[in-house]
DNA sequence: TTTTTTGAGATGTACGTATATTTATTTGAC
DNA sequence: GTCAAATAAATATACGTACATCTCAAAAAA
């Protein structure tokens, strides 16, 4: 079994007294009164009641209720400790942000307390009741889907009242918490508009569909086109999900995606991934990547820098660097103040100049 | 009624142990021996039991039984707060390394502090001391280069005395810390083994010579060809530096490449980006890798899934997670255990079978 | 000999039932 | 209106059952 049942309850009462809807001293909900909410049997409610009396949340009165108590164990005092809470690690951007945000932090002396939420909503509220627990002086929050609704919005803003906080890549924005993010649009019109200046005309594109940033960057790229009057043929531009991967670039729809580019002398690709499947699926068809087609990637990482390919980098270190400030300055005056990271070219070898 | 069931056995358990009739560390009496001896229900021992875990005598230990475990409260309180200390993050292994290592301390309610040393010994110093300043449970460090003599060592000796410790990767042998690493030598064996099964006889190797797992797996990748008693011609065995990376694989030493690797049916790689600079220079000498050459890499990385690339991977996730559970061992019970990481081939298109 | 599998024993989770004790509110007698 | 009794609601104690999961050592296989 992944999760007990008596820990969902414990998860529950947790984020409940963390958002505030029951207060210090203020009566919780009856065990009959969970058992119905829940619909567990009472034993399962009383092992996660017991618990929580145990981690000094809740107290019990017989006959009378369960009640709020929470024993504060140190006062406010500095703990000079920052949560960072991110979505993946694995994915090739968030180390160099985490590298930002640890530099700027050391450097003030400051510790990272890391949590990672695999894009899960429970995995989030969990971490953020243990830094409630912690005390921590901060936060830097990569937000689970920031798109949908999430019922840790409420417990962000608990959180905001007593402790500063910084949001990266996305945020709710109702909630008036700072946000710190790469600009995708800007990276986008950059992207289209190199391959534009070098005399580029049928330019392609590679999106992602089901992500943010895949719309931003799309949005960049159709700016650039229409600023130099260049239609845009629709069929040129593919978009794609992460289950598409699976099968889209692995040769079988090389047939389609051939007619998809045809006569295009540029491909903007949604990352430097993308950019080498592309260069595969070039070089299956005889047609020479770089040299028949310019290729331009997004990320700058690891991988553009052996395929030699130019990439829009959205500076990631800068982006930990900035919110770690920002943060900072937050808690040393409380002034609120978020952080467009600029976007920039690395110029490598993918790009051929074509005008005459 | 007067005195609870439950009350009676927590009671008698008290008074056993403060007789001395189970010392500390001891095992207590299985909830089933005890049922029998007080002829009370399971959930009435249970009960009991969870009672005086919660007052700090005993413990609980899944599948393995209920031990005296006496806590003194006040000075050495638990912080559930673990001290990860790593050389870089950046590095395609570490990512892994530390969602390995999350997973499971974040399973067992702990949270991660992280420090970057970046192979610096006085950051690592100041990490140390805001560590002890900040009193963890714990820390899995990734010591700074451990070959040379390190002014830390002498924290660390102060360290290990209060703090359960455990190094990845690298140790200073003459601390008695226990280590969690991979097993270098028997990927090189592996990694030669599985060329020489497929009947390549002639194989080259790049290695890096700065670099502990470069000498591992030197080490190993000999043994296997000592073994079926293959002649290894040392021309064939390339070493590098840091610093060749600059020029040695950007084409101008092509033809010293050629020489040195005349011949091989199949070159084994220091690592998956090694692996792509060999393909490159391959490429650009008109010969087809993974057909006329076979190529296997380091690290299963994601650069090797999308070259499709064989490659020994040592499981960094595990290296992880294996750290942490041996840390949480040693936090629980004082037991000092290290661990060798397996290492395994995960098998793509890179290697022809050249047997006839 | 070494490694893998099996199985017994231990705690963990979860439900059901019944009765006891305490508290707070409502009802009814005066 | 006041006070005591009845009542409802809440937690406390206690037993039974079932199955899940983990540990460790013994047995079996390699």
């Amino acid at each position: 079994m992944s999760t007990p049942k008596y820990a969902i309850v414990q998860e529950w009462i947790k984020s409940e007294i963390n958002k505030g809807t029951y207060k210090n001293g203020e009566k919780m909900l009856s065990e009959n009164e969970l058992m119905e909410k829940f619909s567990f049997s009472r034993q399962t409610i009383r092992l996660a009641i017991s618990n929580l009396e145990n981690q000094g949340y809740l107290e019990k009165i017989k006959g009378s209720g369960t009640y709020v108590r929470i024993k504060n164990n140190n006062s406010n005092r500095e703990t000079r400790n920052i949560g960072v809470i991110i979505t993946y690690l694995d994915e090739y951007i968030f180390p160099e942000i985490i590298k930002g945000i640890e530099n700027v932090l050391s450097d003030n002396n400051y510790n990272i307390t890391l949590g990672i939420t695999y894009n899960k909503v429970e995995k989030e509220t969990s971490i953020l009741n243990s830094l409630i627990n912690k005390k921590v002086d901060g936060i830097i929050v990569e937000g689970t889907k920031s798109a949908m609704p999430n019922p840790n919005k409420e417990i962000y803003a608990q959180f905001k009242k007593h402790i500063p906080c910084i949001f990266i890549n996305g945020s709710y924005p109702e909630l008036d918490i700072p946000l710190c993010s790469m600009n995708d649009v800007e990276g986008g019109y950059m992207a289209a508009n190199y391959l534009i200046e070098r005399g580029h005309k049928k330019i392609g594109a590679v999106f992602k569909s089901d992500d943010m940033p895949g719309h931003k960057r799309y949005e960049g790229f159709m700016k650039a086109m229409h600023k130099y009057n260049i239609n845009v043929d629709e069929k040129n531009i593919l978009w794609y999900t992460t289950e598409d991967l699976e099968f889209l670039f692995k040769g079988d729809a090389d047939a389609i995606l051939l007619k998809r580019f045809e006569g295009c002398t540029g491909i903007v690709c949604y990352n430097d991934q993308m950019a080498l499947n592309m260069i595969r699926f070039f070089e299956r068809n005889n047609i020479k990547p770089f040299d028949d087609v310019s290729i331009i990637g997004f990320d700058n990482s690891t991988l553009s820098k052996f395929l030699d390919l130019t990439s829009v980098d959205h500076m990631k270190y800068d982006l930990g660097a900035l919110a770690a400030e920002a943060l900072i300055k937050q808690i040393k005056t409380g002034e609120k103040t978020g952080v467009k990271i600029k976007t920039e070219i690395i110029e490598r070898s993918s790009v051929k100049d074509i005008r005459n």
